[in-house]
RNA sequence: GGAGAAAUGGCAGAGUGGUCGAAUGCACUGGUCUUGAAAACCAGCGAGGGUCACACCUCCGGGGGUUCGAAUCCCUCUUUCUCCGCCA
């Protein structure tokens, strides 16, 4: 969510930034703008009203201390009138209030100037492509038979258990995932990150606060018995670490890792480009998150870029990296860079992960701050990334690494998983 | 799940209808003193709104109510603790 403050103090240039994703926000900042200015009019005399109220009760309070009861009573009668007039002016408040934030919280995050214009991911720009993209047997074949032919993954038992798009991994299968998992934090950790392990429901309160809600509840899994939502992604939990915390500017930067699985709800999505893992209502993912000083954010958007294209390296996995156009560009996000790896059978590209800078736009709605140096309260940078996802990179795995007579395990899993090849 | 108790500033902890945004201690920040540090002493020290700046308004777990007036009384929700039950 922006400020308010800040699109009162840089209309014009937001209208232009936002038109980088295709949005005419001409209209909606006026609505913002009016609707602040209508609130403040209004708190305006409302506290006016109240500090009438106030030093009447006093005054009240003096009189009965002195035992003027008969004036008491009198200024008494006086007060029903001002009470009237504040309960109205607090309605009209709550009502300005309440559209404004509804107004805001339609604004997506204006977007870095390093953000390409562009409608779709076609025009998402590629920064960098690097790996070699392996050349197959002519009896190679996508993840999905490959996962039954070595049986991995089961994918009908998932459907079994509890419906499509909930695989059971199993066997060499299940391992692999557990590797990577546990390769996954080691890399994160050993960067730095503090290695969390967080719950897999939230409340409504950590789903306003990453902006899950109230847009975009259809997405999750509601548990309507306790009123609590299965999460999407480990930022929900993760981000909501810091909801309402104010930090010692000397904390930062933090950085948080976790595992989780993922829930997605999916509505609607099916066909041949969600076969097998490549759309799934539960995966697994490995998440970084930073709280950053605003001066440093994207210094550390370069950084967390940097930390996932080493483990892609190391994985010897075929990736480039893209740079989000405005029409690809998330709601809360200012600049994203999606990394995509190669996935030989399919011939595909598939996303793996996807880093962001939220600047200000998640901590103003979490109410993160840190004290500054002048001892103000000042809201943090706030950025996440996948580090990283793991059906799809499970899938590149299988597919890329698959030979004649068995799959091979890249070498910096073997450790993890114990075995270096799947036959 | 049942019974009881509780929730106040970064922490601890006073405060049961008016002068309380809230005593006190600790922590923290600045100053005096000191070669330096510690101690001692002095001062400052929650958040949000509002204003050019003040004034002013709001917030004592969340929400609602009673009252001229609520941290204090009532209702409700949440959380924590103790006991019982259940349990990996």
């Amino acid at each position: 969510m922006l400020q308010v403050s800040y699109i009162r103090e840089h209309k014009e240039e937001i209208i232009k930034r936002l038109a980088i994703r295709n949005l005419d926000s001409k209209a909606l900042i006026e609505n913002v703008l009016t609707f602040d200015e209508e609130r403040r009019q209004l708190q305006t005399k409302l506290d006016s009203a109240k500090a009438e109220m106030n030093t009447i009760s006093k005054e009240i309070g003096n009189l009965f201390k002195s035992g003027e009861v008969e004036k008491a009573n009198t200024l008494k009668s006086k007060t029903s009138e001002l009470k009237e007039t504040i309960k109205t002016l607090e309605e009209g408040l709550s009502e300005k209030a309440e559209g404004l934030k509804i107004e805001l919280y339609k604004i997506p995050n204006v977007p870095n100037p390093l953000v390409p214009k562009g409608n779709s991911d076609e025009d998402n720009l590629e920064t960098l492509r690097e790996g070699e993209i392996p050349t197959l047997h002519k009896d190679a074949l996508p993840h999905w038979e490959l996962a039954k032919k070595y049986d991995l993954i089961d994918f009908e038992l998932g459907n079994k258990i509890t419906g499509a798009g909930f695989p059971v991994y199993k066997g060499k299968g299940a391992r692999l995932q557990r590797a990577l998992i546990a390769y996954f934090l080691d890399k994160n950790t050993s960067a730095g990150y503090t290695e969390y392990q967080l719950p897999h429901l939230v409340n409504e309160a950590s789903g306003f606060g990453t902006g899950q809600l109230p847009d975009k509840e259809g997405q999750m899994y509601h548990v309507t018995g306790d009123n609590l939502y299965l999460i999407p992604t480990a930022e929900v939990p993760g981000t909501n670490i810091f909801r309402d915390v104010i930090l010692n500017e000397n904390e930062l930067p933090i950085g948080v890792t976790g595992y989780t699985p993922c829930f997605r709800r999916e509505a609607g999505s099916y066909g041949a480009h969600v076969r097998g893992l490549n759309r799934l209502h539960q995966f697994d993912k490995v998440e970084i998150i930073r709280v950053e000083h605003p001066s440093k954010s994207y210094e550390a958007l370069d950084g967390m870029v940097g930390h996932v294209q080493n483990i892609l390296k190391e994985l010897k996995l075929p990736y480039r990296i893209l740079r989000l156009c405005g029409g690809d560009l998330t709601f809360a996000s200012a600049l994203t860079y999606d990394f995509e790896v190669f996935s030989a059978a399919q011939e595909r590209w598939l996303e793996v992960s996807s880093v962001s800078n939220f600047e200000t736009f998640q901590s103003n709605r979490l109410k993160l701050r840190f004290k500054n140096g002048e001892g103000k309260n000042q809201l943090a940078h706030t950025l996440n990334g996948s580090a990283l996802a793991l059906p799809r990179i499970l899938a590149s795995i299988l597919e890329n690494y698959q030979t004649e007579d068995g799959i091979n395990v890249p070498d910096i899993l073997i450790p993890y998983t114990g075995f270096d090849k799947i036959d």
